[in-house]
DNA sequence: CGTGTACAATTGAGGGCGCAAACAACTTTA
DNA sequence: TAAAGTTGTTTGCGCCCTCAATTGTACACG
C-alpha cells in the first residue's frame, strides 16, 4: 500500500488485491481440503458437497440441472460427478413422471451415512482454516460479508472489459 | 444450534456455510473473469496474474518456484503456464550464473504491455463484481478480513481430519 | 396435428493442473 | 573428493472440468 517503484494501479485498488490474494487462498486450501477428505473417507470435495446438497434438500434428491446451479459446474461436470457416485452407491437415478427429460440424483443411505461420517472431520478443516487466523469477532463479521458476496449473478464481469 | 427435520451440524457452523459457498462464488467468477479476459485480450486468468507477479517482482524477473508459490500452483504447472507465455513472446527465459539450476522467468517489454493493456479492465471486473452486493464500508471491511486470511499455511487442513 | 423453440441430460474432444518420477546442479558429510 | 542429500525444473500420466454438439422430451402456435 505504500509507494513503489513500479507504478502499477493495482497498489490503489485494496479490494482487487485481497481478493487475488483470497483466490488463490481458497484455491489452496480446497486442494489441501479435497486430499485430505479423499484419504480419509474417499470423496473428493466435490463429491462431499454434492452430497451435501442432497441431503440439505427436499427428499434428498434434486434435479441434475439444480445440482449443477448449487456447485456451480456445468451439467456436464455434474454428470461425470454423479458417474462416480452411482458407482459407489452413494447416489441413485430416479426418474420425475410428469416431465421425462428430467432425472433426479437421489441419496441413497449409504451415501447419508459417509456424508455424516466425513461431515465432522471436513466442517473441523475448514473451521481450522479460519480460526488459525482470525478471531471469533473476525470470524463472525467475515462470515456474514461473505454471505453477502455469495450470491449468484457475474453479469459486472462482462460489462468491464467492455468485450463481445 | 436449533433443531431441524435433518440433523446436519452444519447449520450450527455459519462459517463453514459462507466459506463454502464463497468458494463456490470465487471459482465462479475465477470462470468468468478468465475467459472474458481471454476474449478480450488473449490471456488467462493465470497468465494475467503470472505477468503480474511478474511485474511487481525486482527486475520484473522471479525464480520458477517463487512464480508457484505466489500462484499457488505446483512447478510443474507453472512450466506449463510459462510456455504459452514463452511461446507468445511475453515472457523471456533467463539463467543465473551462480546456480545454473535456477531458470528465471523474466516479463519483457511485449509482456508489460500486454498486462497493462489488460490490467484496467481486469481490475474493474473485479471491483464491479464486489460493487455489485457490497457497499464501500462494507468493501473496506472485508478487503480487511480478507488479507488476514490470505496467507500460506494450511497446516491446519491435515490435522482436523486425523489422517496420516 | 405438425413444427419450431426451449430445456434436460449425455457424449466426445481438449485444456489445465497435480502427482510422481527423472534428471541436473548445488551442498554436506566424511 | 566420492557419496549422499537437497533443491529447481521438466516430463508422463491421469483426473476433473468446460465447451460444443447430440439426443430426447415438453410446450408453444399456426
Amino acid at each position: 500500500m505504500r509507494p513503489q517503484a513500479f507504478t502499477r494501479h493495482t497498489a490503489a485498488r485494496p479490494a482487487v488485491r485481497a481478493w487475488t490474494a483470497l483466490l488463490r487462498a481458497n484455491a489452496g486450501a480446497a486442494r489441501a481440503l479435497s486430499s485430505s477428505l479423499e484419504a480419509a473417507h474417499g470423496l473428493t470435495l466435490n463429491d462431499y458437497e454434492a452430497l451435501q446438497s442432497l441431503a440439505d434438500a427436499e427428499g434428498r434428491r434434486l434435479k441434475r440441472v439444480d445440482l449443477a446451479r448449487r456447485l456451480v459446474l456445468t451439467p456436464s461436470g455434474v454428470t461425470r460427478l454423479l458417474e462416480g457416485l452411482e458407482a459407489a452407491g452413494l447416489v441413485e437415478r430416479a426418474t420425475c413422471e410428469s416431465d421425462l427429460r428430467i432425472t433426479y440424483a437421489q441419496l441413497t443411505d449409504a451415501g447419508a451415512e459417509r456424508l455424516e461420517a466425513a461431515s465432522c472431520g471436513h466442517e473441523g478443516s475448514i473451521c481450522a482454516l479460519f480460526e488459525e487466523r482470525l478471531s471469533d469477532d473476525e470470524l463472525v463479521a467475515l462470515a456474514e460479508a461473505l454471505e453477502l458476496l455469495s450470491g449468484p449473478g457475474d453479469a459486472a464481469v462482462a460489462r468491464a472489459n467492455g468485450f463481445g
